[in-house]
DNA sequence: AACGGTTGTAACACAACTGTAACAAAACTA
DNA sequence: TAGTTTTGTTACAGTTGTGTTACAACCGTT
């Protein structure tokens, strides 16, 4: 009934320029381009909608605290325990999102807190990074062998441990954050702001911008209309869940009517009744 | 850049490793099988239902065939190329379960090809191992930086390289396939929420959906009218039980009339008089 | 102040889906 | 074989979910 009465929370919108308008300046949350910077920092951070949690198990002190300060740096939020025991208890109290272990522990052993972790579900699939010194092969394949996920041996660049880390936890999330998203011959370019479908130029509000964009960042899996409102909209919105649909409308008609004339190109987007939308391969 | 370490013989591989719960937030109740493995390879093949296959992506020719050698002894099937296009090409054609790539290519680099892979959807989430010259720690991180899941130095050990190859599958399988649901030629896909018969993509409508995922989970399993009411009618529903009937009828028509045309398939849905359905292979 | 592009909502139309009842066809029992 | 129980099949009316359109508010620009 009531069009629009309500002020809007965040004087933050963009809306028209000319060619291909979009969410640059429009500091919405969940919709940043991949950043050129080194550390997934910022990235990781809204991807997870906290610092990611990584549980250090090192005895040496120094070298813990050298890994804690540079992944600190780097947005992480970080525990050290310098013992075995104390990882277990620590892991039990809360499930971190990457565990960096060292492989020569005082008490129980590193291998022994890799199978305890592989044999729980809640920490089966935490990324675990082993750490050890110099190149004791035969202790690299046992740890891969129990199920650790990466491998750094003693001594390491800061940065590659930094790398290694970085990936793991993308990987937990599946998608990698490229600039350049392609299904079929629609390609969405993060950076540049634009998209093309066959090579032609597409034009896109910023909203339909968005939406493509969620929705080309793990094509073929359904979303909710739920959860396009808040990659699209941002968590704290209060927009109903119908306009999705609208914009959807919109965002089809744009992607599938080539040119200005009145043919029709088959969709790439997928209704799924019930439950919401997917981008596919026509 | 020739010398690799020798290679140790044994090709013991262990790996224990379940699903992990695939979160569906979209769908009504849904669950997910967990299994239980032992062994690597024998596991990998039949994770795959086939050898998992690897692309090679290699220049020097020794190198490449010392490492298309030893994963074959592995049980992996391979593919090598020598160049970036033909690699980019070889991908179209066929996308491998994995990629290992050189990253000093002579025309294309191997920061390109890694760039365009995870760009494309198909290839997104393929996982990706570097090999480079020597510690240019900078080709590294920037490796990471543009999605690559690992990396390994040259010269290499063939068995580290061996452990990361389980590994970076193993991965993949767990976050992967956790959503995938299969008997005979029916797969059914929990996150895309798509069912297909033999390739052949199926319609269905979402209480046929969930009927079916009931009946995949436990495939052979018979399952009564009540159960299947609570797992897909949720367990405060007050529908009748013949109305399971209906529902089993309609999914049994969605199944196997394939196509338009008139032509019926053997039928995947089992009828246990004074017990309930069960699906398996017809 | 006017303007063109954009956005969120409401309202209606339409197609798809759903549960039930009722009858037909098996399957079992005696 | 006849009678009984269980399942298959069909039709239908009510419900729900989406597509579509129109519209007023909004924003930055002119």
């Amino acid at each position: 009934m009531t069009p629009l009465s309500r002020t809007l929370g965040t004087a933050s919108r963009t809306a028209g320029i000319g060619a291909l308008p979009a969410a640059a300046r429009d500091a919405r949350p969940l919709s940043t381009p991949a950043k050129a910077s080194s550390s997934a920092n910022a990235d990781d951070r809204s991807r997870w909608g906290r610092p990611p949690r990584v549980l250090i198990v090192e005895d040496e002190q120094a070298i813990a605290e050298l890994i804690r300060y540079n992944l600190s740096k780097n947005g992480y939020s970080c525990e050290v325990v310098g013992e075995g025991d104390e990882a277990l208890l620590a892991v039990e109290e809360q499930v971190p999102d990457l565990i960096i272990l060292d492989w020569m522990l005082p008490e129980v052993s590193g291998i022994e807190i890799c199978r305890r972790l592989r044999a729980r579900a809640e920490t089966r699939s935490v990324p675990i990074i082993m750490v050890t010194a110099r190149g004791e092969e035969a202790d690299m394949l046992r740890g891969f062998k129990e199920g650790a996920d990466d491998y750094v041996r003693k001594p390491f660049s800061l940065n590659e441990l930094n790398a290694r880390v970085d990936a793991a936890l993308r990987r937990t999330r599946v998608t990698h954050q490229a600039h350049l998203l392609e299904v079929g011959d629609l390609v969405l370019d993060a950076e540049a702001l634009t998209v093309s479908r066959g090579g032609q130029r597409l034009h896109l509000a910023p909203t339909e911008f968005r939406l493509l964009h969620a929705l080309m960042t793990s094509p073929g899996r359904v979303l909710s209309r739920d959860s396009l409102l808040s990659q699209v909209w941002g968590l704290d919105s209060d927009v109903e869940a119908r306009t999705v649909d609208v914009h959807v409308r919109r965002l089809r008609k744009a992607l599938n009517s080539q040119g200005g004339a009145g043919e029709v190109l088959p969709d790439y987007i997928r209704t799924v009744r019930g439950a919401g939308y997917s981008i596919e391969q026509p």
